[in-house]
DNA sequence: TGTACATCAGTGAACGCGCGTTCACTGATGTAC
DNA sequence: TGTACATCAGTGAACGCGCGTTCACTGATGTAC
């Protein structure tokens, strides 16, 4: 075993998402200007000074946190979008990967909609920078569909914007109906027909906004 | 000045007002999870201990900025939604008593913003309450609107909340202008225009939605 | 393959500090007569 | 108006506790020859 290359670079690894984990999942009922160092490692098992070797800061792995959270979603985002089938259809499909995403990864979604407002600059502006990233996927993936032909640049944006900040809301809706004590799987499909409305609302305007 | 009943009460109350305004204050830089009772009263200038002769926790004192935030919103949010003038003069109108709103309590917005996804059960509670009591008045209006005509309840229900989601949206893009550093009234005047437009799509959107 | 040395992830003791909460108190304000 | 007593907002000392950070360390892993 001490032939094989990286195995002390593949253990810190492991440790390093153990106090990516072990945050995340205190961040369920706090928020990270209040997460102490101590906590996350007396949770995951380690002497409060292992972590230095991984974060400068309860912010630093905020930060990390934000990029774990939000940078494998850029493919799903495209897809979402993207301009194939019929509009209901696809505006059904669309809410459906959400609240598919809510509840694989609640922990992700909940701090991500708690600090993007939050009390920790570094990381309110790693989030801000991620959803700037995902609104211009999105402006992107419009700029492609027919409907968008005359459509002014800054129309475009606005629109793409739009369709991010809907994208949170419907995301913190599902994550909501998740936590509700009584009728969780009502609160969701009611969440679901809302969303859906909405959606369908603003397709509606971008269909007639150069009447 | 010892003959006139409520010396004592009016103090009281003085105290109490000078511990929500400092807290309001500390909470520009920090969410009220990490807030600590001995910094409020040190803002003050007053004994940790006379705290607890306000509020039973920091909690609680967020409860009441809550209420002090939103709680005298009600009259501003009907005369915004309520159907008078042209459709584009009562957009701009709107907008702009946004801005104004959160150029004139910047604090309190930044604070509703925070902690409505924020770390603290009891006051997310009273923000969502206070919230559904907004969309509720905004659905009444909706509806004395001739253009909602044929709406079901559930529709009217998805456009109120549509539009209070999005009020908030807009406040806080009014205030990442505030705090931009370079060329903040440049930034304010882009935020009211997506703001506008946004808003114009979503009307758009109504007036096509039983086509 | 074996040896000697370098690296570095994780340790554990120690520190000074500010925290929330308790308690008995003080003295101005309020009330009863 | 004056007196005697009650109320209660704010005080100040004291407490035990967990915090972030420092430091020199250990011992497994990695590397050079």
């Amino acid at each position: 075993m001490s032939h094989t290359p990286g195995v002390r670079q593949a253990q810190k690894r492991k440790t390093r998402q153990a106090l990516l984990d072990a945050a995340l999942g205190l961040l369920e009922e706090q928020s990270l200007s209040s997460l102490g160092l101590r906590e996350v490692t007396r949770a995951v098992g380690v002497a409060p000074t292992a972590f230095y070797r991984h974060f400068r800061s309860t912010a630093d792995l905020g930060v990390a946190l934000v990029e774990e959270a939000l940078g494998s979603l850029h493919p799903m985002i495209r897809t979402t979008v993207s301009p194939t089938e019929d509009s209901d259809e696809r505006i059904a499909r669309a809410v459906e990967l959400i609240a598919g995403h809510v509840a694989a990864h609640p922990a992700h979604v909940r701090f991500i909609a708690r600090e993007r407002h939050g009390g920790v600059q570094p990381v309110r502006e790693a989030i801000r920078e991620q959803l700037a990233r995902f609104a211009e996927e999105v402006k992107a993936e419009l700029a492609k569909d027919a409907v968008s032909a005359g459509w002014s640049d800054a129309d475009l944006r606005m629109l793409a914007g739009l369709y991010v900040d809907q994208m949170l809301i419907t995301a913190s809706l599902f994550l909501e109906a998740l936590e509700a004590v009584e009728a969780p799987e009502e609160e969701r499909r009611r969440a679901a027909r809302t969303a859906a409305r909405q959606l369908r609302l603003i397709s509606i305007g971008r269909a007639h906004w150069l009447d």
